[in-house]
DNA sequence: AACGACAAGATTGTCGACAATTTAGGTTAT
DNA sequence: ATAACCTAAATTGTCGACAATCTTGTCGTT
């Protein structure tokens, strides 16, 4: 499930990813207050680390915080949806082209094999491919990049702000058949090293998705 | 000098921004090793708020940070430069696109305004401009896209790192004045509300620039 | 001489307590 | 009844001390 697995080391780091953990999935709702002393006790942990784990979710923008007054679950609105997506296209366009240009062929050979079995699957209509098997592909992608910035933003920063709109949304859609195809063009452009192209599709292929979760959005709100 | 004014409302803020421009300006050296107890004395707080400071500057992408080990300035490199004008590339370029779109009338009027008033400075040849005149209009742009992530990531994260790297290469060169043409045509692009072309010559000028800055790099290092 | 184990020192991580600020409620005056 | 002010409770911000981890230098073994 989680790819790149960040391990934690310190205790703040498990009070961090559980917190995380929980916003995402809804389990704490987005506008809730955080009160430190509050998970503090519930976490079993000192008020300090929790204040650590809180920070750094307001560096993802998972948390918005006021001086003194504390942190609130950021409330989720089809304008930030858009936004969200506005940066995504950008980011993961820029993504895209780089990886056209530092992917190596074996990274590439094993991006295509992860695209075949997929395609079995979609075949098979087995529905693990829309979670799993497209944040796979994205992340793929964009280490291929290599560009530490580029990554560092978009797997600690925005994917969990997408995951958060795509669960609270009860994302199960279609498109899969459709995605999948795009991600088939995607990859062509990357193997041709056709930066351009590569980064252009990437772009549509992000708009197409963001059309698509805010058609749901529409209809949830 | 600093447009936007962030206030420090807390002690760490103020532990934060200082140290931020010590980092920024050079006094610290990049590659310095930061230790919380000595930072703590040198600026009479308690080691929380230095501790808390470092963290956000650890989200800054200034420092970089290893469990129970401390944190480390980044060191610069022509890597890291290039890796950085890509992001700015793609996250600059949706941000002029945006802008086209969404900027007020009323907006592109001062933009413009800006633009004159700086070429009078051009041809007077006081090269004020080349610091805070091109800083003053790529903020405006970037605010001008009204979308809250790329104004954060740009106005909070990035740019310091970009002037880290100006300030510490001595940038004072040319590419003034055609600087100063590419900025006119991006205006003149927002003014037709025009987000395609915006785009591209946004993305053309901080290519231009990257490629200006990277030159210095290579003499100096 | 090179390598590994061990111990001392220093640094980071965590904790509970105190200080400062905000919020909520109630009282009073217009 | 409304508005302003004040008081008390709760919450966040800051601090110094203790615990855990890493680093460094020394010693002993091969």
């Amino acid at each position: 499930m989680d790819f790149f697995q960040e391990q934690a080391v310190t205790s703040s780091d498990k009070a961090f990813f559980r917190l995380r953990k929980e916003i995402v999935e809804g389990v704490i709702p987005s506008g809730t207050k955080l009160s430190e002393t509050e998970l503090s006790t519930k976490y079993q942990v000192s008020r300090a680390v929790v204040r650590e784990a809180i920070n750094r979710l307001e560096a993802c923008n998972i948390v918005e915080r006021r001086a003194n007054v504390g942190a609130r679950v950021v409330s989720l609105s089809p304008e930030g949806l858009i936004e969200l997506y506005q940066v995504r296209e950008s980011l993961e366009g820029m993504a895209a082209r780089l990886a056209a240009l530092h992917m190596t062929s074996q990274e590439i050979v094993e991006l295509n094999a992860l695209l075949n079995s997929q395609s079995d699957e979609v075949k098979n209509a087995e529905l693990y491919y829309q979670e799993a098997g497209d944040l796979d592909f994205h992340y793929r992608i964009i280490l291929g990049s290599k560009n530490s910035h580029l990554i560092s933003m978009l797997v600690n920063g925005l994917y969990h702000l997408v995951r958060m709109y795509r669960v609270q949304l009860g994302m199960a859609g279609p498109r899969v058949t459709s995605a999948f195809d795009e991600h088939k063009n995607i990859v062509q452009a990357i193997s041709s090293r056709d930066p351009e192209l590569a980064e252009m599709l990437m772009r549509r292929h992000i708009t197409y998705s963001k059309n698509n979760i805010e058609a749901k959005l529409q209809n949830s709100l």
